[in-house]
DNA sequence: GTGTGTGAAGCCTTTCACAGCC
DNA sequence: GGCTGTGAAAGGCTTCACACAC
């Protein structure tokens, strides 16, 4: 490895963290809440509590896309939602698909999220021939057959993967050879796709599981021996007093993915393809 | 701070790191489909190639649970599996209510990955009258107004939030009121809790944003300027060659909520309530 | 020989604290 | 006086590389 990043001339870097990356989503949003209402100006003080962080995290993060601010004021709303907005990208359209319309594809499909942040959803695709034509949020589902004809024709380098977790693999290689370049996967198996192409996870089973891991420690805690448990709880505290213990949305290692991609085709526990990416 | 952690005779310590404790379930997830396919024992290698991580980070997370290893041969796939449930609190059952019961409230009750690790749907809540009683995946939906009786009924301490994000700040303080300490949360709020309760989020806007910034930095390499391209992407690659850019779930800062709490009634971009989780 | 367990090194992220500009 | 922007310090995570146990 031995990356670059070690020194840059700080003019407008390439290079944002990985980290900082993870958490401009969250303040767009804060700052998009804030626009609605028409603030004009916001310290880093209000916006840091309004985004769940603290605000030295957040001027170190906005000092990353350059000065937008102005000393004994504060931040500009619209400019900051503009200039956030242009470096993830989101002054331009991206064309999204969705593969596998089981409850959670139709979740997802129905997500008013996607349209105002400039992701549109190109297409819906499932395996079963009984959805073909079926409107899942006002969109006719397509077959799979159609896959690679619908990456090509709408220019989509995005796509998002809510099968079970037997298929996900297949379909993970489907939409990269046909050309897609970003998947966010909610089927709970480790992708391996080729170099260049990013690969994103949301794994509900995951969340639960850390949940029930400090869950369990603040059981023992409070019963048996209160030993010395400042560790992990007593970590929290940030800005705000009356809050604490909150994982948001973490960073990103941006690490590279597994092999072994053999055994893919095999099936997690519990029955066969139960209905919404199985464990 | 100055936090422990420091020194700890390494006799089974209590201090793994947080970012440890995020792959745990990875590693449980390989590990019990190995277990399944009745493989005895796995060395460091291939069940990090299977996990999707490397092996000197699976090694090193391993070793902050013990020695469960032999060297020169590997890891016994049953009693890893023991050990890292067992360290994840999985052992015991966890009773587990959904709040809103929408499109996404649906795949996740429908999920088959909930009773496979110890956590069990002990009762779907939603606001809407026209929902009580109906059944999704075989539960009768219950009233919001019942909420703090189920809580109580059933011991449950961990809740998951579905509602759009109007709703959540106020259910949030429901479950926290009624002895909830662990929160998983769809909708798109910082939620603020009091000191002791766990709050994790996931948010589909924000993963799709952060694939949109990095999508279009490829585009941007591509096509106009190459320049000094290394950065990010480049720090790819890991242990597999034909893999790459991966984002695993990952590691949780577990730090503090904000405040700000006030304008949480406030709804986000978009129409008002759309279907799931809105933006 | 093989593969684990782990100090040590390196890198990334967060936090501190204050100079500098409005 | 207030608040941003940022070096510097601190902490945590990952990677390296090798001693040690089988």
């Amino acid at each position: 490895m031995a990356t670059g990043r070690t020194h840059r001339p700080a003019t407008r870097s390439r290079g944002i963290p990985e980290a900082t990356v993870a958490r401009l989503p969250l303040y767009l949003r804060a700052l998009t809440a804030l626009s609605e209402r028409s603030v004009p100006t916001v310290s880093s003080e209000e916006l840091a509590a309004a985004a769940g962080v603290n605000s030295a995290k957040l001027r170190k993060d906005f000092s990353y896309l350059g000065s937008y601010g102005t000393r004994g004021v504060g931040y500009d709303v619209e400019y900051l939602v503009y200039q956030i907005s242009r470096e993830l990208g989101l002054t331009q359209d991206w064309p999204v698909v969705i593969v596998g319309i089981g409850n959670l594809g139709a979740a997802l499909a129905n997500y008013g999220g996607f349209a105002s942040r400039g992701f549109r959803v190109a297409a819906l695709i499932d395996a079963d021939p009984a959805m073909t034509g079926k409107p899942v949020a006002g969109i006719a589902v397509q077959h799979t057959d159609e896959l690679e004809k619908i990456i090509t024709d709408n220019g989509v380098s995005i796509g998002v993967i809510a099968t079970p977790a037997g298929a996900a693999q297949q379909v993970c290689d489907r939409l990269v050879a046909a050309g897609v370049t970003s998947i966010l996967n909610f089927a709970p198996t480790v992708l391996s796709v080729p170099d260049g192409v990013d690969v994103r996870k949301v794994d509900l089973s995951i969340e639960l599981q850390i949940l029930a891991f400090h869950e369990q420690r603040k059981a023992g805690e409070e019963t048996g021996a209160p030993e010395e448990g400042e560790s992990a709880q007593a970590a929290a505290q940030d800005t705000v007093p009356g809050a604490a213990a909150v994982a948001q949305t973490p960073l990103a290692p941006h690490r590279a993915a597994s092999g072994a991609g053999k055994d893919n085709g095999r099936q997690g526990p519990d029955g066969d393809v139960p209905a919404v990416m199985p464990a």
